[in-house]
DNA sequence: ACCATTATTGACAATAATGTCGATAAGGTG
DNA sequence: CACCTTATCGACATTATTGTCAATAATGGT
């Protein structure tokens, strides 16, 4: 079972250079030091690389956000977990390979389930800290209303930034590399302070 | 120069009904009614209709965005050309193409000096507004940074939008449509009232 | 009306990408 | 070891997509 992963990885790799027009059977397969045919055996066809690739895609995604959920509460001080969760789902490709997938209007089958829960839980968390910062002055289902705004806000504005982050903010004239971070600070404490 | 419109026409139908990878020469020339060999004479290449497509995107983004400035300030209290902009960026597969053609790693050459400037154009728009909300409690400096934030946010979720609003607002279990619209409400007031 | 240019087409060529098959090798299990 | 399953390969087949070309039709200017 190595060579599956290693064609996988080639995949990534691939597509992380070259965008989604480099997927192509032929090349992974020599990257990974195959043959096509190999590849074709291991994934079906073309298309189950492809999908393959996507749902590897999503574990991953899960994976590293349940485990920044796992360091502690959703809401803090210094917005680790929002960070964690934004990088996560800009940096590292995840958002271009989910647009992609998005674009190309493959299902996501297997990891769909998994991923509503998370967004289940992320917001029953967040609503949980929005109460708090309006004691009585807010019903329950407002805040849950507000809590998947917020979590709304924050995968749209992380997946617009995975996909053409660099990009705008070349034309804004920001400089790369601390306006990333200075943006997120801004964001972050915008997200969180003002009112609900 | 007909036939080059329809053409451009069916292309970007095509693209917004199966994505990117629905774009084949043949494909679109049935749907615009004329032979492939058509379509390969005015664009000269598959790829030529691709950059054509790209560059008729921004063209329109760029057209429908300054149509909105014209007609009033940029910050007004019922949000106005903020909405504006966003359904410009997030609807009618804008977004899309956009993400599709970064993802692909397109050039964008003819609209980006225009883009530029009118990105510079929103930045000192919203520069001013926040200037006038914090009197005297901020330096220039910074309401410049602050407006460019505002803008970069503001792109990034369209975009983010435009390529995942749907699957993310179903993942999150919001109703499709009035969530779409509550949200931009909810959006908008939390972008332009909090504390700059 | 004549000519030059451009548009359009169908038949065909070239290419690229995917998929199939049978042979061979490797690995594990009784 | 004998046997079965799985992995790998190379050669070939199929299909999809793009590109070429020469013929014909339309268009527009003089």
């Amino acid at each position: 079972m190595q060579a599956k992963a290693l064609i996988l990885d080639a995949a990534q790799k691939r597509l992380d250079a070259v965008g989604p027009e480099g997927l192509k059977v032929a090349e992974i397969a020599n990257i990974a030091g195959v043959t096509h045919s190999t590849v074709l055996h291991h994934f079906g066809s073309a298309e189950g690389l492809r999908a393959s690739l996507a749902e590897k895609m999503v574990e991953k995604l899960l994976g590293d956000i349940l485990e920044v959920l796992d360091t502690g509460s959703i809401v803090t001080s210094d917005h680790k977990v929002l960070f964690r969760v934004f990088a996560v789902l800009s940096d590292e490709g995840n958002a271009r390979l989910l647009a992609w997938t998005m674009l190309k209007g493959l299902e996501l089958k297997e990891g769909q389930d998994t991923l509503a829960q998370l967004f289940e839980q992320l917001a029953q968390g967040v609503k949980v800290a929005i109460l708090a910062a309006n004691e009585g002055d807010i019903t329950e289902a407002t805040a849950l209303r507000h809590a998947k705004y917020t979590i709304f806000q924050v995968a749209l504005t992380a997946i617009g930034d995975g996909v053409a982050g660099d990009y705008i903010s070349k034309l804004l004239g920001l400089e790369p590399v601390e306006a990333k971070a200075e943006f997120r600070d801004w964001f972050a404490e915008r997200l969180l302070s003002s009112g609900n």
